[in-house]
DNA sequence: CAAGTTGCAGCAATTGATTGCAAAAACGCC
DNA sequence: GGCGTTTTTGCAATCAATTGCTGCAACTTG
């Protein structure tokens, strides 16, 4: 009696083949789907019977080794402790979970050297065994961007890890982002149609692509209005809650302080509903504020926070579509732009002040 | 012309071996660390430079047909969008991501069905593909943590999954875990210590082995210093932060309300700070409030929020350890158990009452 | 100088499922 | 019953790397 570690063997195509007197052909056509049609219904079923009872499960690397490829999906992300506090990568992450999910492939997530020198040969090292990718990662630079061209592979790019100076049809890979631009319109659109005519503006760092398309947005919107804001209306600051405090301060100190507050990010808004609070108004009756991202945060405090929502779990949806059917081409990359929708709640209302 | 994909044929083992005169089996034996002692050294240095040259990856699927499973860690987490939002999920994530990007494995995320009944063949299904397991996900019945002693395969199960009633000592497979009851210890002793001694708790939902752990620990710590809880100083609710607000409301409500409070988690210690607020109180002039867990929103609100810091990013190294180096057997399998620290902020302060 | 030892490299088998090709079986129709 | 189709099935090659075994040569030792 030799040692064995256990489960009578293993259960191998073969062993099942040998059991019901076929071919392992039969067996293997039989126990793929693609294939189930090619074996009359009779015998299929006894093959996925005793399959079954034997436990069979496939070897992956009998299959790998002739796709050369495995049906895997990986997502890219930064070496980050926050990565998974931050909205973006926890709704897009769980998005693209969900998505993997429903389908028979697998999801890999692998991060970059902190500071890699040689992105497309890093990048062609993971997806080695993977047969998509999803970059997330940090923003890159333009060189790397150029080198992209070289990686032909599946591949989407997220918007926001490309720098604001690119534009998007220059990319030669596939882009998936959400339409920031459009977001934030909806925001100042909103706030004007509640009364609103003073405006603030909270914005994050312009070497953000996020940040820098929602000012443009809030701009634009402004702009078409005939409200054009004037710099001393926008502060621009990091994306955290410190900026939202000093961010709101400054703007409130203004000859005409603004009676709307249009953050760039919730915890922008956070932290101006904080300082807000802190000098004795109240929000939203003397001052409305409205952020951007719709965090699980936005919920939690007093008031509620209106805010506008991303639509990551779509993106992500999307995204993991492109790659599975592999619909575009190289040539003529898809550029994914989801809009958003404004979640309302109790941080603005109409304007008090005439 | 023959239309090629692009890349010259692909770079495999035999087509380095070809350009270089030699066999398959010394190219092989030259480009693994384990093997590449038998191969001279002149020689080993021509194949690794050709190699790199002509961007050389290994078929994982040819190895993995020989060894039946690949260097991959899989994580088994809830079918949840929030997983990415909470403490535990994030912090023991990344954790696990940074832990193996140290090593040549790769990580794998994986959901189970929400209502699987067959968890242990899902496991396995899963397992198919990796080598080890962290089972992070829904709580577990006590029929499939028995059922669990079937699945001899490298696995480490967290504690939190764990319903509270099993002893440890009797689950067949490794577990990891935070500890719990030492944690709540230090944070009760800490409030003691500041000359407290009226104290209330707001604990999580009994059901889960983390709070009921955590309130062991209160309680155990105050019967030690004879000080006993009695059932009006303890409000048991949800986890999220509306417990923390009815918590703190019914506790001040007492005839003689305590002058700290000690919340089960950090969202449940925003909740009670926003409703001292409310109140008319200060935090900590008034009352003293400390939370557990220390996610990144601790820092954020005012005033800064005193908790303990589990060591999420120590479990997850050991974690990975132990499945990377299976070091420990099914018959002895390993409970891990990390004390936490305790990170003192605002949010507590000496009692001003006597 | 013979016998023994060690280092290096190649041959060929192995791994488990998939698939092109062709044979065999089943079917349909007159 | 015969012939043309269609459906099922099996054989054997294939995928890419790994590894036990063997052979050869160089080196050491008595």
């Amino acid at each position: 009696m030799k040692k064995q570690t256990s489960d009578e063997k293993k259960a191998g195509i073969r062993e099942i083949a040998q059991k019901l007197n076929v071919s392992t052909a039969t067996v293997s056509r039989a126990l793929r789907p693609e294939t189930a049609h090619l074996v009359k219904e009779s015998r299929r079923n006894e093959i996925l019977e005793l399959a079954h009872r034997m436990q069979f499960r496939r070897n992956p690397g009998a299959r790998l080794i002739q796709k050369g490829q495995a049906p895997v999906i990986t997502v890219v992300i930064p070496t980050d402790e926050d990565v998974f506090f931050s909205e973006f990568y926890g709704r897009l992450l769980s998005g693209v979970l969900e998505s993997v999910a429903e389908t028979e492939w697998d999801l890999r997530i692998a991060t970059l050297n902190r500071r890699t020198t040689t992105l497309v040969s890093d990048l062609k090292r993971i997806a080695l065994e993977s047969s998509g990718l999803i970059y997330a990662g940090r923003v890159l630079t333009t060189e790397e961007i150029s080198d992209l061209r070289h990686y032909q592979r599946p591949l989407v790019v997220m918007k926001s890890t490309i720098p604001p100076n690119v534009p998007l049809e220059q990319m030669s890979c596939n882009v998936a982002g959400v339409d920031n631009r459009e977001g934030a319109g909806t925001a100042a659109k909103y706030l004007t149609q509640l009364g609103h005519s003073r405006f603030g503006v909270i914005a994050g760092p312009s070497t953000s692509r996020d940040f820098s398309e929602r000012l443009a947005g809030y701009r634009s919107y402004f702009d078409g209005v005939g409200l054009a804001l004037t710099p001393e209306q926008v502060f621009e600051g990091s994306y955290n809650q410190d900026t939202g405090r000093e961010g709101c301060a400054q703007l409130l100190g203004l000859p005409t302080p603004p009676t709307a507050l249009l953050c760039a990010n919730d915890a922008i808004a956070f932290g101006a509903l904080d300082q807000v609070k802190s000098l004795g108004l109240r929000c939203p009756e003397d001052i409305s504020i409205i952020g951007f991202d719709d965090g699980p945060w936005a919920l939690a405090g007093h008031p509620t926070l209106t805010t506008v929502r991303q639509p990551l779990r779509q993106l992500a949806e999307r995204s993991v579509q492109v790659l599975i059917n592999k619909v575009v081409s190289a040539e003529h990359p898809e550029i994914i732009e989801f809009p958003t929708t404004l979640s309302i709640r109790d941080s603005t209302a109409i304007c008090a002040q005439q």
